[in-house]
DNA sequence: TTTTAGTTTGTGAATGTTCACTAACAAACA
DNA sequence: TGTTTGTTAGTGAACATTCACAAACTAAAA
C-alpha cells in the first residue's frame, strides 16, 4: 500500500496541496505548480509521469501518513473515551500544522476527476473508519457509549461533525484555533454518546 | 436575493448540475454543457454572459428554492422534533428526485474557484442555518432537546452528519434509498439529542 | 590526481488539444 | 420590422506533455 517517496516528490505534493487549498482543483495547473517550486514545468515530469499521478501520489501519501499517525497516537492510551479524544486531537494538531493538507478531508471535491483519484479518496476514508469503528464498538461493549445507535451510526455522526468543523475552519480562512474548537466539539459529542 | 429565471436558463443550470455530479468541476466545460443541451456552445451565451455566471445562477437558484421549500414544509407542523424530521425529510425527498443538485451539499468542492462563487456557497449554508437553528433553540427552551451542548453545536452535529450521509450516497453511485436511510439516521440523532 | 563516463535534474522551445468566448449571419416568430 | 435564439467559423490563451540539450554531481578508471 505505502510507497517510498523522494524528498523532491514530497516537496512537490506539498506545493500541490497548497495550491489546492488556495485555488481549488481548477487552479492546480502544471504552470502554477512549477512556479511554486521555482523551476520549469517540464521539470515536474522528471519526478512524476503525469499531473494525475501527482494528485494520486499526494492522496496515497496522506492516507499512509494518517495511518501511521493514528497507530502511533493510540499506543499507551487506555480507555475508549480517551482513545477517541486522542485520535481527533492528533488529527487537529496535524491540520493546524499542515492546513494545506486539508485535501484529505475535502478530497470529495476531487471526486469524479478520474477513476484512480476516486479510488485514492476511498482509501483515505477507509483508513479513518479502520481506527474509529473498533474504538466505538469496544466502548459500546464496555457500556461506555450508548447502544441506542449502531457503532456505524455513531462513527458516522462523529466523522460528519468533524468534517464540517474542518470545512468551517477553511471557509473562515483558518481564523480560529481548530485544535481548541475541535476538541471542544469532540467533548460535546462524547457527552451525547455516553450511555 | 432571489431572481426571476427563464425556462431555458433553468434547463441549462440543470444540465450543468448533471455534468457537475458526473464529472466534477473540471468536467464542466462549455462544450459538454452545449452538447447536453443539444445546441452549439455559442448559444449558451445567449442566456448567460459567462460560465461563472451559469454556476452562480445555479447556486443562487438552489439557495432560493431551498428557502422556499423549507418555509413551505414547516407550515402546519407542530413540535420541534417533528419540525426537525420534516425539514430533513423534505431535503431527502428533493435530492432523491434531483440528485444532480447535490451540488448544494457539495458546493465546497467549488470553493476557491472565484470570489463570487464563494459568496454564493456561503449563502446556501446560511439558508440551512436560518431554518435549523431556531427549531433547535425552541426545542431547548421547551426542554425537548438537551442543553448540555449549545444550539450551534447541535446544529453543527446534525448538519455534519447529514452532509456525510449525502456524500456516501453519492460515492455509492446513489445505490441506496437516501430518504429511508437519511430519515433513519435523523431518528437516531434525535434520540441522542433528546434530553 | 586528473580523466572520463553515467546519472540526475534541470532548461527552453515546441507540440497538439482544449478552453471560454466572439462575430457575422439566418431562421422563426412577435 | 425588430427581437429572440440559434448557427458556423473563428479567436487567442491556457492547458498537459514531450523533446533535444546542458549543467552538476557521482564514482570508477587512468
Amino acid at each position: 500500500m505505502s510507497v517510498e517517496i523522494k524528498t523532491r516528490q514530497l516537496e512537490i505534493i506539498t506545493a500541490a496541496g497548497e495550491i489546492l487549498s488556495e485555488s481549488g482543483i481548477s487552479g492546480l495547473t502544471t504552470k502554477k505548480l512549477a512556479a511554486k517550486m521555482g523551476f520549469a514545468e517540464s521539470a515536474l515530469y522528471r519526478h512524476f509521469k503525469s499531473k494525475e499521478n501527482i494528485i494520486i501520489t499526494m492522496l496515497n501519501y496522506l492516507a499512509a501518513d494518517m495511518d501511521k499517525r493514528f497507530a502511533a497516537c493510540l499506543v499507551n492510551v487506555d480507555g475508549t473515551e480517551l482513545q477517541l479524544k486522542e485520535l481527533f486531537n492528533n488529527q487537529f494538531e496535524f491540520f493546524k500544522k499542515n492546513p494545506h493538507f486539508l485535501v484529505t478531508i475535502f478530497s470529495d471535491g476531487l471526486l469524479e476527476e478520474s477513476k484512480n483519484i476516486n479510488t485514492a479518496i476511498r482509501e483515505i476514508m477507509a483508513v479513518k473508519k479502520k481506527y474509529l469503528l473498533p474504538i466505538i464498538k469496544q466502548g459500546q461493549k464496555e457500556r461506555t457509549f450508548t447502544t441506542d445507535l449502531s457503532a456505524e451510526e455513531l462513527a458516522h455522526i462523529i466523522m460528519g461533525s468533524l468534517r464540517l468543523q474542518m470545512l468551517q475552519w477553511r471557509m473562515s480562512d483558518y481564523a480560529f484555533d481548530v485544535k481548541l474548537k475541535g476538541n471542544k466539539l469532540m467533548t460535546g459529542i462524547i457527552t451525547l454518546i455516553k450511555s
